[in-house]
DNA sequence: TTTGCAGCTGAAACTACGCTGAAAAAGCCC
DNA sequence: GGGCTTTTTCAGCGTAGTTTCAGCTGCAAA
């Protein structure tokens, strides 16, 4: 699960980052508003951690254009601003939730897991169709049948059950399976589907993986 | 957009259901939790609103016996307890957010919008008579029936569909799909004219595609 | 009625995308 | 290091998608 603080109090953002790298989160922490725009965009993370109140660019602006782009990564907003306005300008930029400073940890990780359940992140496991992926094993279930995904199968089977029947680009999984510096290519994506495919065709799971040309797979479910 | 109110203060149930359907969406409201339980299980909800403070059976109750039956309905909930320890316990049994009362009736619209933004997947689409085309998959659909279109196919459809009556030159059209310096020429859109015809006449559309000479292509409706 | 032109169509040829199997390279653990 | 799994690389195949083309249709002007 990658996390992306965008906060310009530094002190903050590093205890932020050290509290949810302790929960076993992969956080990465940015400190003013453009920065934290242009890695925003680049849909890999689950979930950005947005401060309001920055110089230059505030969080209003970055949630307006991070949704003007249509990325739908969830925004949990931060700020020491508790009035009702601010509240609802948070709210109708693109923020998913609205949290005051100074908040309590706890809190603050109940809203992450409010949060990243949505999108499939607290639970256990994904299901679709027969078939279900236990997170913190790795395991394919399907019925009595079961078998085991190396890292890379399970990161992209992982992002493929998320998006269920909505499309996601090579491009896409790329990047948040790859990481979007490194120097993997497509390809690599086509051969991974293949794996997901004989793996899943060996416990009989009615989930297929559907390539549409050009703009890269959805799952479906057969009958 | 369908929601279900679970509030047993009727005069406050009554109001926000009067609220919400001023702004068109579809309300309904129950007045305990056990009801509350079990419409919510329906799973035919876009979004449930949920009092904490009910007699027999709480807010945080419902809350997790729905969770539990995999139901991923939204849940706003809704408190006169705005204490750290609710707001967490509300959060982890499954609530999506939490907002104290007395609220405002703006910011209780913006919470929803954001939940449902969220739900809503937000399928942006081209529509023309009794068809429509779903820009993110490319699919074209016409009530039950529906059918892929190739790249260049839903390129040239989507031009169509946003000109509608009005008339496109091939010219426009093959400036537009295949590029101004492409060396394509206008027979190209004559013949994925006629698959699109085709695709049409296979999903039972009344949409037509009328060519007009010299001018170009346009759409009419059968009626 | 003829002629010409714009648009239509089916079939064939071509192209590129996605799939695959095999093998090399990189990790990993004993 | 040696034996295992995982990841990467690559070349070749099949097919959906695209382009080409020749011949057809039907309208409209002469």
């Amino acid at each position: 699960m990658k996390i992306l603080i965008i906060e310009d109090e530094i002190p903050l953002a590093n205890t932020i980052q050290a509290l949810l790298e302790s929960k076993g989160f992969d956080v990465e922490a940015v400190y003013d508003g453009e920065t934290g725009t242009e890695y925003a965009e680049l849909g890999i993370y689950d979930l950005l951690i947005l401060d309001v109140m920055m110089p230059k660019m505030d969080g209003y602006q970055v949630a307006k254009t991070v949704r003007a782009k249509h990325c739908s990564t969830p925004i949990l907003m931060l700020t020491a601003k508790s009035e009702l306005e601010d509240r609802i300008e948070g709210l109708n930029a693109g923020a998913d939730y609205y949290l005051t400073k100074p908040f309590d940890s706890r809190e603050l990780l109940a809203c992450i897991n409010a949060l990243l359940r949505r999108q499939g992140g607290a639970v256990d496991e994904l299901t679709y169709g027969n078939t279900s992926l236990e997170l913190a094993s790795g395991i394919l279930v399907c019925g009595e049948k079961q078998i085991r995904l190396s890292a890379k199968e399970f990161d992209v089977m992982r992002l493929l059950l998320q998006s269920g029947e909505r499309n996601l680009s090579k491009e896409t999984i790329l990047a948040r399976v790859w990481g979007y510096d490194s120097n993997a290519v497509e390809n690599h994506v086509e051969v991974y589907v293949g794996f997901l495919r004989k793996k899943l065709a060996s416990i009989g799971s009615n989930i297929r993986i559907e390539a549409v040309r050009r703009l890269g797979y959805h799952l479906e479910m057969d009958k």
